[in-house]
DNA sequence: CCTGGCACTCGGACAGGGCGAGTGCCAAAC
DNA sequence: GTTTGGCACTCGCCCTGTCCGAGTGCCAGG
């Protein structure tokens, strides 16, 4: 166990280093921060803290900077998460509440956070399966031809085409459609596919029967398909901010955020509740072992509907950044139980 | 007006910067290319192309540089357009056949260029306006509250909430519904302002004529919006492969193409029918005074619908980019069709 | 008008030297 | 036992000077 003092010496470098972005040396620290020792016992201190791992020399004769270890324990023990200035919550309320509907809010939120972090934000689409069922709608395009319109209580809208198999009946689709609302408005998706079961039992008229499985057999399909998981992202350009060696850094983070499927996961992995913070190595992506990402579930009530989050350098400011996300969420998630 | 031989000097010029990235001198050109002439003549030949400023040199005793008026020659006189490889074509046709809706078609054909052409690529939604009118949707979601749907002939959806004045019946609804749809369906979105103008004065019950004009101020308003001009962009990993002092480079390149703003005016700079290419100091924005836009209009039958294209350095291959651009466009325009 | 020759100019790569930041260790002080 | 000041040492960085070669412009001759 480190004594309070090495803890001490261990922040005053994380946040040296953060602010700085150069290695930080005995000396320097001494000066900047009231340590109450001389530069030979944070010489020491830093001797040990090295041989636990939580520091390292870039080079022989040159300060110390973080290892990935001593910013998991900077962000487990030593920081809290930094409140929002006013002016910054003001302009989180300015932005967020023009937004007149769902792509507009998730775009919106996207620019605010890269803004306020100056790092690159992701945010995802409330998830289908999480949300609940506001209508289903079913249009006739064609005599053989449907469109399937589902609309979720955040506001997401998520349309499909259906073939079927024969023309429907504008009378039996309207009964359809009425059986389909009865039973799904107001439920969860993930509770879609058991309510709607038997439904095509339920059609006498064979002819129908076949259509109604049709029908139905798309609906699950939008429901379970990964495609129902989307997302933004913003704020690549801050990027270039990483540091002057970055062109070997930027091109694989460039990569991993281009695939969606990556950031999908790497927001998947992020508990549904409380802040989430990977840093460097924890990430599984090789392309992200550089970089670390702080990411927040948000919801319309308490359960968490999708998350949001930002990616940046492991030399990030943990507090303002995670100060940032958790209000950015907790505004999201009230604009989405407004609408 | 330049000998036949300049010119050749110069598209050997631009073809070999284009390939090697290094200023091109007399020797290496009579090397790689069979110009029946000696460095010396080359020589001379350069020095009146300099003057007339279709080439520059970094600096003294280094080797020539195509300027944006070289690339604008060059692109206009001496290159035609490489048509794409079997393979390639082959490549194209799996890859877009898969898509099952627009989103879809739109973001396979972002991936698409970004790969085929190794570029940032950039694809606009097709827009409302060039569009007609499949169907038009009002939906009941609570007694005061409608949910107005927009689909196209090109697959798009477009949704937007209506809160009424006061609560609409659900025979008045179909009523509406009914009568905006005979007007509409299969008209062109330009035309549809003045074909429901005269739709609130119809009903002649007062109380619904309120909440009809709502409606269809929230339809036009829907029509007119900027917010319909929707894009994607993607292979932004590809700008890493600029040079090698490109952090000064990417980063204005970067921020331009965050901003949607600035890309759907790109495109819409472009002309509608036949290829746009802009080479550097020909795009207005700051940002990208250094890159080339190629750009083309694609749509479901003669006529564009919307454009898409690719950003990238101004030394780039322009005769396979803009064969891959033109063979994508087509593609699409006739997924699009189908659909 | 083309060609070979030649002097000239620079930028880039390389090597060497000095500087300074930072360290580790040690003996003395608290 | 912990802290402190002193001191020798190590290296990376920066600056400078030098060399090299690619490429040019010009000129006289074919």
């Amino acid at each position: 166990m480190l004594s309070e003092r090495r803890l001490e010496v261990l922040r005053a470098i994380v946040q040296d280093y953060v602010g700085t972005e150069e290695p930080v040396g005995s000396k320097a620290l001494t000066e900047r921060h009231r340590l109450g020792v001389s530069p030979a016992t944070v010489r020491n201190d830093m001797a040990v803290l090295e041989d636990e791992g939580y520091i390292a020399q870039p080079h022989t004769s040159a300060g110390r900077i973080p290892t990935d270890k001593g910013y998991r324990l900077f962000v487990d023990k030593l920081a809290g998460v930094k409140p929002l200035s006013t002016p910054e919550r003001r302009a989180i309320h300015n932005f967020l509440d023009g937004a007149v509907d769902l792509d507009d809010v998730v775009g919106r939120t996207v620019r605010l956070l890269a803004q306020l972090t100056r790092q690159v934000a992701v945010v995802q689409y409330p998830s289908l399966t999480r949300s609940t069922v506001r209508h289903v709608e079913l249009l006739s395009l064609a005599p053989a031809r449907l469109m399937l319109v589902l609309i979720t209580d955040t506001g997401r809208v998520e349309q499909r085409m259906i073939d079927c198999p024969a023309p429907f009946g504008e009378a039996s689709l309207a009964d359809l459609r009425a059986r389909l609302n009865s039973r799904v408005v107001g439920r969860r998706f993930a509770d879609v596919p058991q309510l709607v079961q038997d439904l095509p039992e339920s059609f006498e008229e064979t002819e129908d029967r076949g259509t109604v499985s049709t029908v139905l057999a798309t609906l699950l399909e939008t429901l379970v398909e990964e495609h129902e998981e989307r997302l933004m992202i913003g704020g690549t350009a801050n990027l270039t901010r990483f540091g002057h060696d970055f062109p070997l850094t930027i091109r694989p983070v460039l990569e991993a955020l281009e695939e969606q499927v990556v950031l999908l996961k790497l927001l998947g992995e992020a508990k549904d509740s409380g802040m989430t913070v990977r840093i460097g190595h924890e990430n599984a992506h090789e392309g992200l072992t550089s970089t670390s990402v702080v990411a927040v579930g948000y919801g319309s009530g308490d359960e968490a509907v999708a998350k949001l989050g930002v990616v940046g350098p492991t030399r990030m400011d943990y507090p303002g950044t995670m100060g940032a996300v958790r209000a950015v969420a907790r505004y999201v998630g009230q604009i989405l139980a407004e609408s």
